[in-house]
DNA sequence: TCGGAATATTCCTAATGGGGAATATAATGA
DNA sequence: TCATTATATTCCCCATTAGGAATATTCCGA
């Protein structure tokens, strides 16, 4: 049952928000960090833990790590993001998150952030999806 | 966040396998326990456990406690109770529990069962939905 | 009133998870 | 080589949970 790991992730609020963002495009820890505004253990924890579980993948791009949703994701896991991204009314967090993400994009891309090497690379995968 | 308790009730094989039943119409413990093939104590605290997170509704009906979603489950539950019933391929384990469970309710048609006043006050919700 | 059936609760133990502080590791640039 | 940045890991504590054994509770019928 492979099932349980998708809803072990699941049921941890840190994780849905990481899950949230990660749902729109890769990012490097120090930005999830920033947009969460959370602690770098925790952070790092939290992903850590669904990269065992295979949810979530990475890869190490120089210093930084860049975690992002595989590209054929666990139909389950991808069903409950729709999920909450449509009941994202009563999850005023996630629309919060999703806001400071587009900021942080749009920072980024006058190219004065804390890794432009990261987004460059990601951009043709960042801004649709 | 309510969301984080559906998740917590789906993320353990027995909960799941108690409310794929759950889901075809409502149960005594007994039944469920004897479908299940699991000890009394774990099927009693598994329902438990969903019952004070309010995601499923318990009645006493003389003896018996019978066990059911509530009218209007939480949307998310539902969403992830029909998601399970698709990949019903990967959990042979659920149709198996189908198949006992529609023989029991057979069985108990016949009046032979153990609780048969509850049945008959079930009747009515048990073969549709 | 008593015995028995159905169910819940309590007590115990082991495992897991969350969070923080501190430390380790990896890669970069000076 | 050294300092710095980004990230992961370890250690520690605390809360939650799973599961079983035993016990309590509730309700029934004799």
């Amino acid at each position: 049952m492979d099932v349980i790991a998708v809803y072990k992730c699941l049921c941890d609020p840190m994780r849905l928000r990481l899950l949230n963002l990660l749902r729109e495009g890769p990012l490097c820890v120090c930005h999830l960090q920033e947009i969460l505004n959370e602690p770098q253990v925790k952070t790092s924890k939290h992903l850590g833990y669904m990269r065992r579980l295979k949810l979530i993948e990475a890869r190490r791009e120089n210093n930084w790590t860049i975690y992002a949703l595989p590209d054929r994701p666990h139909p389950l896991l991808e069903e409950n993001l729709k999920c909450l991204q449509d009941c994202r009314n009563e999850m005023q967090l996630f629309r919060k998150d999703q806001r400071k993400r587009a900021a942080l994009l749009k920072r980024l891309a006058k190219s004065d952030g804390c890794c432009p090497r990261a987004v460059i690379n990601l951009a043709p995968k960042s801004p649709t999806r």
